[in-house]
DNA sequence: TTGAAAGCGCTAACAG
DNA sequence: CTGTTAGCGCTTTCAA
């Protein structure tokens, strides 16, 4: 809690001899004020140890200079990046970075907007899980930028796997696979959506057959069933829908004694902490987490004016990369 | 951004015919106002579709209904469970919750609080990099809450880790071994130097022999330098700062041909992600982080109303256990 | 129990 | 270029 009394802009107006807007002047506009004026003004405030109210200025102005992200799941490490680089664009820019989670709920998500509405300039969904329909209406009242999800109509940001499950499967293909199973995300996961369909795309071209199984929860516990499920089918390669689930996939093959990558290979997404000494290190889509929450956080601020207009539908598609690592090998027999 | 305009308290009190204060009155103490007048305001509240402004509540009242954490660096996944708990918490209580990185930088930890300091009610200042000194200074300003660090005065939650440093020591002993080598962490982190005391006092009972080395950067990238030190030392047990410098231990020692435990054991905190499956899997204390973070979110929230009175040093200690995995066993020879 | 009125600290017309 | 004035939306005395 703050100490009794905190100088304001009127203190220093009375010590140095100016009108409170002067002062507001001097430390907003500053070309719209006498430089010896200003130059006074600055010291007199530097030395009484001025220091706005956001609060009082958010109220006034309508601008809060804060930007809220909402997460599914913080236990996901998945979500590290995102929120680091969202985070860095944010205070680089001297934004406040508030940061909820909406523990994978589509209800909880619209509350806590509604509840931050009035508190922030704008939010950042990362991997919503609310409908388009929902997020069409959400920003009518509200500036919103996407993370890993697109939308007509509003900004977003994606890391790419369309493209990137195509390289997986060519990735697959050359090493003699015939086939290949997906084992899906959740399915308001658009993300999952995106893979399928990059997934199907590929095989398709390379005369391939790919199945999809599942939903499975994406973690590490869904891989149980995962595995099991996979196994069934008789496939020889294993596509994730996330690296979480992968390392799942993993654990239960061993444990089933399935030797990765000589009876099946292994293939997730994301690029976690720990994909690369997993055992055996896993062959994953890696990409730049980091920037997709950089570059919404910087969508977010473009909008910040222009609330009325009808904000252009900017869309930012960052590249991924397959990192080949042991998980995958040549086709069983 | 929001729409043009919200209705306002004025709006509904206009509405409902009544003053704007009893409006406020009827959504803040409804105790004290005619049970059928508050009726009927809520009623009104609730058809136009009012939303308090926190912004107004907050320059008003003095009140932010926020907090705000500080973590070094979110990169680390020790802070995860920590960062999750407070979070739970302040959601739990309606209190917004704004997470800011300090780069492992005091400097940065200090302007932070500054910058923050008319938007929250509190700080939860999580593993902080400031010395015992600025935290006193500082909070004579601010309400604040220290998680994994003690200082006199002020309130904290600390998972345990000095007996646990014990238990570590004679985890080690029943194996066999008659000396350890401690990788140290950052020397302004207060629980490398709990660590370094549990294993010392440990030792000293168990009539073992202790050596520290370091500091290291408590990363997995700094586990190659800190390995190759234990090394040189020729000791057959190795207690890493934290898990990710044991991760970074455990690989270099592979790269080595250093067979983990028939060589060496190696020991570490925090029983990250990763940890049960990195090879071999990692021996490690583990405690409940997450409780950490929602004590000290509840020790911020005791405090909030009594800004002057000198509050009482409230201390949260957590206990620790020791997670036993393949990464330690018999001492070599 | 309710209303009127005075701000919280700041910004933004509007004059001068 | 600078001062005056009127609020932003809400809470909180003080009276009635």
């Amino acid at each position: 809690m703050d100490s009794p009394k905190r100088t304001t802009i009127y203190d220093v107006a009375r010590e140095a001899g100016v009108a409170a807007s002067t002062v507001s002047r001097a430390l907003r506009n500053p070309r719209r004020v006498n430089a010896a004026t200003r130059e006074h003004v600055l010291q007199v405030a530097e030395r009484m140890g001025y220091r706005p109210s956001p609060l009082a200025t958010a109220l006034q102005s309508g601008r809060t200079a804060t930007v809220a992200m909402l997460v599914p799941d913080i236990t996901n490490p998945h979500f590290f990046g995102t929120i680091k680089g969202a985070e860095r664009r944010a205070s680089a820019a001297g934004i406040t970075f508030i940061l909820s989670y909406t523990e994978e709920s589509a209800d909880n998500e619209r509350t806590q907007i509604e509840h931050l509405a009035r508190s922030v300039d704008g939010f950042v969904l990362a991997s919503s899980r609310l409908s388009d329909e929902s997020l069409w209406e959400l920003a009518e009242e509200h500036n919103l930028a996407l993370v890993n999800r697109e939308v007509k109509g509003l900004p977003s940001a994606v890391v790419d796997s369309r493209v990137g499950s195509r390289q997986i499967v060519e990735h697959l293909a050359s090493l003699g696979h015939r086939s290949l199973v997906y084992l899906s995300g959740p399915h308001q996961s658009w993300p999952a959506g995106e893979r399928w369909r990059g997934l199907v795309d590929g095989a398709r071209g390379l005369g391939m057959k790919a199945t999809r199984l599942g939903p499975f929860p994406p973690r590490v516990v869904g891989g149980g069933a995962a595995a099991d499920a996979a196994l069934v089918t008789g496939a020889t390669a294993v596509v994730a829908h996330n690296d979480l689930l992968a390392i799942g996939v993993l654990r239960r093959l061993a444990e089933r004694g399935v030797a990765v990558p000589e009876q099946v290979s292994v293939v997730g997404y994301d690029d976690i902490f720990g994909a690369d000494f997993c055992v055996p290190a896993l062959t994953t889509l890696a990409g730049p987490q980091d920037e997709a929450g950089r570059s919404a956080v910087e969508l977010l601020l473009e909008n910040r004016s222009r609330s009325t207009t009808r904000a252009p539908d900017r869309r930012v598609m960052l590249p991924s990369h397959l990192v080949i690592r042991d998980s995958t090998g040549p086709a069983a027999r």
